[in-house]
DNA sequence: AATGAATGAGCGTTCATTCAT
DNA sequence: GATGAATGAACGCTCATTCAT
């Protein structure tokens, strides 16, 4: 990918070398203080440029925050798509559904949680556009758990939507306070698995003996 | 040259029989649009009385923010205690205190949401009021969850801090989609409660046979 | 002067008794905070009453704000011209005009302050009315100097205009003082008086010795 | 939770070239209209811009303000100590007190009539800051006329205090008329200087012959 | 690649005033 | 005689955005 220097205007083709960096500072601004409680000015002052340098970079707020949302949902699906058509068990296949969609805390902590918290805000446009993914994952994870319920390895009396939410109310919850509890995203997601799979209860050994 | 203050009477002595009402429609906007997303035209809108009449009611709309979000938390912290302190097993205080935390939703859902998607947004004073109790709330979770797992009704081996977590974060999720959901606050209590005491595993017969 | 109690609507011929003590109020918030510093809160808050409870004694702010500087203005005239009209020495009437301007800073200074920090903001057409009160004086101040200068009295070289502004630039500068200073208005006069007449120069007896 | 703040380098670099032309405009209607009459929008007219582009060169209505007042005091207290501390008779030395006080009228009139008729409505914290200055100028002419007693200038019977305050505040009144009356400096320095001095009386030239 | 200067639009707030009671 | 409720108009200020450089 070779670099070609344009002598006068590099229009939106041109590379903007820092550009990643600005949304970064962009994400991280919107996840403290939410969409419309921040100022331009805020994510300058992360960067140390001034204000009106970011329209070097972006045409506007909104389309800043459009780009931070994307990145704070993209692959979601993706991931989770593979892992639900999977040959595992339902079980198995929620487990990892479950690691699949803390993952992104890690290392987009700050992108998702602008997109779970501020997804509001987005222009009616692209506000549906995310909205697909969001159900999109939805239906993946209520998928599966109904598979577990016809399958026999879920409890066939229980509400597939209300523990869909349930579940995935639990895992977007964690990315407000992920960083804060310094804990490893394996060990969340082993936490959580178990909690959803097996509950509290003391299951017995004898039960996987059994096996 | 000492600026001489002035005895100043109490200036309101009036009820503002309005008051409520206009609390009332203040949650719902700061409930859709985010206390930054909304305007004191917004409100005075819901109203249908000019935007200055407000000022009327309020000395400002961190004020009538403030009152929101007190409203969103009070009697949550009050009412989960008597059920900590109670007799009761951990497994029945525990659902009792998921129906505890899920019932304001019914009737003050708009306020429950402010509370908990916007309380960053408080003046640092207020915010650290609130916070008390959102973390007094946390800790009778917590209480309870351990005396659970000490009095060998929960698996000996969780972690209780993420277990209150994942908790209360499915269950305050529950805030953003309740009313959308049409569901009952019984039935999302029940749902939650065998999800996270029993989890989604067939629970055989077997096991209160043992009994 | 019957008080006639009308059943009704005491229009504005009705007696209002408490109107001094409204003006009074009024002078004494806009003596401290200028007029356009002053709110009708404030002078409410002075008097104990309710805001809107001020409109029943004046149809606006500024109504009541012209009383004010009218009880400022009012008198002096009157006073000045018959010193200046009587037949002592020009010495003398400078003298007693100098007493008769500072006199009523006693009791009613905050009028008298009000009128002369604030009458700049008055309407055009009563500023134009209280205008000529002023002048009024300061032409009888200078036509007594230029008496003492034709007659011998003063120095003929000094510029009447000068010094009449001179003589109550300081007079009227003492408003400003008067109350902190904690001194009566008698060795004000006396004082102020010396000064202007005779200077700060150690006036020998040799002068008098001579005539 | 806690609200983390960001670096925020330097924001303004810039000098903002067309600021003391901001200030200037800023003093004229200050003087005009005084602080609390005086409208941003006001200033934005003189100056031909738009009212919030006053906001580039200057975060508050209130900052202007204290600027024009801080412009309005300084080096009155340098000038004037100079005078004092020096050997000069105290007859020169206050006259040269008094040229030294009427001097900035002449192109600083707007910034000093703000100063005197205004600093009331400064903040509290800047008002002590510019009081301070004041009561030092005020000390050093009390400090002059106080050699001038004890060295036998002048009157031994004088109040030094109330001559002090007579003298300035024939001098500050000068702010209010020195425009209008079409007069120059050095003309008004020397009518006051002989009206304190030597008071409105005939001086005889035998006295200074006499020496 | 970045910035200084400026602005349009709108927001939260104040405040004098009105009016039915 | 006084007040609670409400409002129109304006004000100080913020902020995203533009543009010449």
């Amino acid at each position: 990918m070779a670099v070609v220097s344009f002598p006068s205007k590099p229009r939106s083709g041109g590379q903007r070398r820092r550009k990643p960096e600005i949304v970064e500072a962009a994400a991280r601004v919107f996840a403290e203080r939410g969409f419309h409680g921040t100022t331009t000015q805020d994510i300058a002052d992360v960067l140390g440029i001034r204000q009106a340098s970011l329209y070097y970079y972006f045409p506007s707020k909104e389309a800043a925050f459009e780009q931070v949302c994307l990145k704070g949902v993209e692959d979601f699906f993706e991931a989770a798509k593979l892992i639900a058509d999977s040959n595992a068990s339902a079980r198995e296949r929620l487990s990892l559904l479950i690691n699949s969609h803390l993952s992104p805390l890690a290392d987009r902590g700050d992108f998702v949680k602008v997109f779970l918290n501020e997804r509001q805000h987005l222009p009616t446009e692209s506000r549906r556009r995310v909205g697909r993914w969001s159900r999109g994952v939805e239906r993946l994870f209520e998928a599966v758990i109904k598979d577990g319920v016809a399958g026999g390895e879920f409890r066939p009396d229980l509400n597939a939507r209300l523990t869909t939410l349930a579940v995935l109310g639990m895992c977007n919850a964690a990315a407000s306070w992920y960083r804060k509890e310094n804990v490893g995203i394996a060990m969340l997601s082993v936490e959580f698995s178990r909690l959803v799979v097996d509950g509290l209860g003391k299951r017995a050994k004898p039960k996987r003996a059994r096996r």
